[in-house]
DNA sequence: CACTAAAACGTAGTATACTACTTACTTTTC
DNA sequence: GAAAAGTAAGTAGTATACTACGTTTTAGTG
C-alpha cells in the first residue's frame, strides 16, 4: 500500500537521519568556531544573553530549547570562563540570574561569522528552493512535534 | 538579494532545528520503548548485530555512525546487561567482537514496534508527499555532508 | 628480517542531555 | 494567616558523543 512507510533499513528511518545530520552540525560549527572554545549550546546561551539583560535558568533553558539541568551545567561552565556573572535575584529569591560580560560580549561577536559559516556549509548540497522546503518541512515538524519534548517551545517570550 | 540566507533568529538556524528535532526523536523512541530501558542507540547496536555474527567495535561503530569510543561505552553497557558478548577473536587479537545474545535478540523484537511508532509519530505532520521530500533532502544533507563527520558513511559494509 | 606505519582497543577527560530527588522560596487556597 | 501547591535551583546519577593519549597487535616497506 502506497499508505505504508518502510523503515527498514537505518537510511529509511527519520531519526537515524536526523541524528547524523546533527552529527555534522556539531562537527561543522566545531570545526568554524572551535578556536574560541565555545561549542553550539554555548554559544546558543551567550547570545540569548547579549541584549546585557539578566535571565533565569529557566527562562534561558526555554529560549533554547534544553532542559533546565543541562542548562544549569552550560552557565556554570561560562561562568567559570568569565563569560557570563550570577547575580541574585533580590525579587525571587528562588531563581539565580545570568548576566553577559564585556567578555562574553566579545566572544559572541567573535563566532559569529564561524556559525554562518557551519549553517551555509551544512545546507551547502541543497538549491536554494530545497532548501527553503527543507526549512519549512523541519520547522513543521518541530512545531508539531513542540509538546512530545520536554523543553516546550510555546509561549516563547523571545527566540533570538 | 534572493541568494542571501538568514541566520537571524535560532528558527532560522538549520542546526537548530535539527537539534530540537534530534531531541523530539529520542523522547518519542523513549516514550515508546523505554519500558525494556533501550536507548536509540543501544537499539541500533543490538539491531546491527540481530543476524547472529560476530563484529569487532570499529565495523559495529561505522554501521551507525558513531564514534568508536562512544560504541565501545555503548558495548560495554549491553554486556553488563547480558544483552551481547565478547569473545576474542584468534584471527585478530587487536580486536574484541562483539556477538548478540538470545536475550538481546529478544528485546530487539520486543522494540521493533515501538521504534517504528516513534518513526511515524516523529514524522506525523507531514503528508505523504512532504514525507517523501523531507526524507530525499535531508538523506542528500546526510550524504554530502558525509566527509564532515567524524565517522564517515561510505563504504558501508552494511546498513541493517 | 628489522623498522615503521597503521589499526584496534583501553582509559581518562569534557560537554550535552536527560531523570530523580531534595531544598528553598513563592503563590494559592482555605 | 497557616497549610498546600507550585516553582527555581542544587545535587547525583546515567547515557551519548566526542578528544587525547598510550598500548598491543598487525601490516607494509626497505
Amino acid at each position: 500500500m502506497s499508505n505504508e512507510k518502510n523503515f527498514e533499513r537505518l537510511i529509511d528511518r527519520p531519526g537515524h537521519l536526523i541524528r547524523r545530520l546533527h552529527q555534522v552540525h556539531v562537527a561543522l560549527f566545531l570545526e568554524e568556531c572551535g578556536e574560541q572554545n565555545l561549542t553550539p549550546v554555548q554559544f546558543g546561551v551567550l547570545t540569548v544573553l547579549k541584549d546585557g539583560k539578566e535571565r533565569d535558568q529557566v527562562t534561558i533553558a526555554s529560549s533554547i530549547g534544553i532542559d533546565r539541568n543541562t542548562a544549569a551545567d552550560v552557565i556554570s561552565r561560562l561562568e567559570k570562563r568569565r563569560l557570563l556573572v550570577r547575580p541574585n535575584n533580590p525579587s525571587d529569591r528562588r531563581t539565580k540570574l545570568a548576566k553577559i560580560t564585556a567578555r562574553g560580549q566579545a566572544i559572541v561577536d567573535t563566532v559569529v561569522p564561524g556559525m554562518i559559516e557551519a549553517q551555509k556549509r551544512l545546507v551547502a548540497p541543497l538549491s536554494n528552493e530545497e532548501y527553503e522546503t527543507f526549512m519549512s518541512l523541519t520547522l513543521k515538524l518541530v512545531t508539531e512535534n513542540d509538546h512530545n519534548n520536554r523543553v516546550p517551545w510555546r509561549n516563547d517570550n523571545e527566540h533570538p
